[in-house]
DNA sequence: TGTTAGCACTCATGCATCGAGAGTGCTAAA
DNA sequence: TTTAGCACTCTCGATGCATGAGTGCTAACA
């Protein structure tokens, strides 16, 4: 499609501009990169690759600057094994050691690693607790009449709520309801669980055992979790990139929107082996329409765990970003399978 | 001090500069306002509300501009009692409705709410843990040999962690420890208990027993918690507000940084009766100069169990803010009651 | 003695102009 | 196919100028 030498031209110019955030011009290119062309030359080249959509002019007589296209080029092109710095992954391993068995901590901190190192936007997001697998439930009373439910899923971290229950139950009664919530539901996943509480309803309305009406309202009102955390560092630096100092208040908008980061991240990170990127335009949201996303997934024993990556302005130095969530997320999964 | 007349001369400059963030002059006062005086003679006050220190130009022929001397003047005289939107209080309403038992959701709820209504940044940072009382200790083992550690406190939110045992313990004595631990620490704060725990690293070697050394280190590893946490919300309005387009770099900085904003909540709060309010430079960070702070404690069994506040401009509406605040941390006080 | 009208003065702001510089596209020559 | 040359375009910063808002001061007034 492209012969050799546009296509270096066009990496030149993208790896310029990523550098600079300024304009790049025929002259600029032949006194940087030793093509051994003349401007002029470079000029044509320029021309060919402006009608194949991947640079853009500010105005006239301003250097050309890549388009989303241009970006997706040279993303798909670049190798993908390209090394990370040796202090970035030893910032992990200290954070590991600092938040030993608090998963969620070390989380946090994987997302604070990354934008320190990367300077954007750092993010992290456990899976959505429906794929995991319930190991155990626990219950006991609270302040008289609530319920302290606890479930331990084989992701580590416990969810927990207090529930109402409206009378006073006995140490047994709680036991036996505990029994029977963990034969029904222990070794499924939560969604697994929310479609068998469906199912039970009629079946529950047939037995008439008003224990296990309660246990089944419990589980079911323990199961109505937030929908799943997610961690955003690194803001201020972010803030201070001079890409956008125009539209800012959208973009914090959308970032700030906790649910909206959490189905992009989900949408994005399912699909392939490695980081994903999505640039610009590609972006589902036009709030983010100058902004790209770097996102690759975690597993733990062999299922995904969550999401991690970064966001940055689509002029990103994307090779180093994409190096950087591949090292976080191979790094976590590791981490997890320990 | 200020003769009456001049006080309402300050009064009316903060008021409309607060509305329209320009530097306000004379004329301006005498068409807006009714006083019956000339420009000439409002320019007389000024300059001597200039010499307090009350008022700032920005340059010369600028019109004036308050200090934060009189901000200060102003917040101190003006009435603490004016009346919130009734919307307002239905927000909150509603939003206790949708989080029922679940005190951290409430709590980013009111946050959200009070960000919402006042188009500055929101805060609800609840308590550090020390100083609640542990309600009660449950341990569970977990995937071998890691122990699920549940705390309950009063304030009805649960601590969890999951340290590893480095053995498996039977549930006969998972049981013994656990009621160790509860028979020991129940009813104490947890600064109390941290403080028992140092005393006990003696005592517990005099004794020699494995199984309260297992113990006394489990609850130890538990009690490092997390140092508390803290609900921001309403960022990407609040970074749209005109008065820091210069310096949002730091600012976001400070704000992103939650042990310093913890800190500051938790200084500020405990003072005083009703909320607080910290003016641009009487604010203990040089970052937070342009900005105001007002905030209140909530309670909970007379004790405080909180902060809760709003971020915004020394441009603030200090009357809305003060009672928005006020309105606020009387409801979740009241809710905590029920 | 306090208030006001008048006036000169100061600045910020917006607007138009201008020159310099950067960069382009096109053409013709190598 | 590449390059040199040239005319052209457009941004950007500096400059000058008019305008308007707002002030401080002085002198007159009630």
């Amino acid at each position: 499609m492209l012969n050799e030498r546009t296509e270096k031209v066009l990496f030149a110019i993208v790896e310029s501009f990523i550098n600079t955030n300024e304009p790049v011009g025929s002259r600029f290119i032949t006194k940087t990169y030793s093509f051994n062309l003349s401007p002029a030359t470079i000029r044509n080249i320029m021309a060919d690759l402006e009608e194949f959509g991947f640079l853009a002019q500010p105005h006239t007589s301003a250097g050309r600057v890549p388009t989303d296209r241009g970006y997706r080029f040279y993303v798909d092109c670049i190798s993908r094994h390209s090394d990370v710095e040796d202090d970035f992954l030893e910032s992990f391993i200290s954070r590991l050691e600092a938040t030993r068995e608090d998963l969620n901590g070390f989380l946090e901190g994987a997302a604070r690693t990354l934008s320190e190192h990367s300077r954007y936007l750092g993010l992290v997001a456990p899976m959505k607790s429906g794929r995991t697998t319930l190991n155990r439930i626990e219950l006991f009373s609270f302040r008289g009449d609530y319920i302290a439910v606890v479930l331990l899923t084989d992701e580590g971290p416990i969810k927990h709520k207090i529930i109402k229950a409206g009378q006073r139950l006995t140490p047994k009664t709680l036991r036996r309801i505990s029994d029977y919530l963990n034969q029904e539901f222990s070794g499924y996943t939560i969604d697994e669980i929310r479609l068998k509480l469906i199912k039970d309803m009629s079946r529950e309305k047939a037995l008439c055992d008003i224990l296990i009406t309660k246990a089944v309202e419990i589980c079911r009102e323990a199961l109505t979790f937030p929908s799943g955390d997610i961690y955003v560092c690194g803001f201020s630096d972010f803030i201070g990139l001079p890409d956008f100092s125009s539209h800012i208040r959208e973009i914090a908008g959308a970032i700030e929107d906790k649910h909206f980061m959490l189905k992009l991240l989900e949408q994005v990170g399912a699909e392939v082996e490695g980081p994903s990127v999505l640039i610009g335009s590609e972006n589902p949201a036009k709030e983010m329409k100058d902004l790209s996303l770097v996102v690759s997934t975690y597993k733990q024993g062999g299922k995904t765990a969550g999401s991690i990556g970064v966001i940055g302005p689509t002029r990103m130095d994307y090779s180093r970003a994409i190096a950087m969530v591949q090292t976080a997320a191979r790094f976590i999964t590791e981490a997890l399978s320990r």
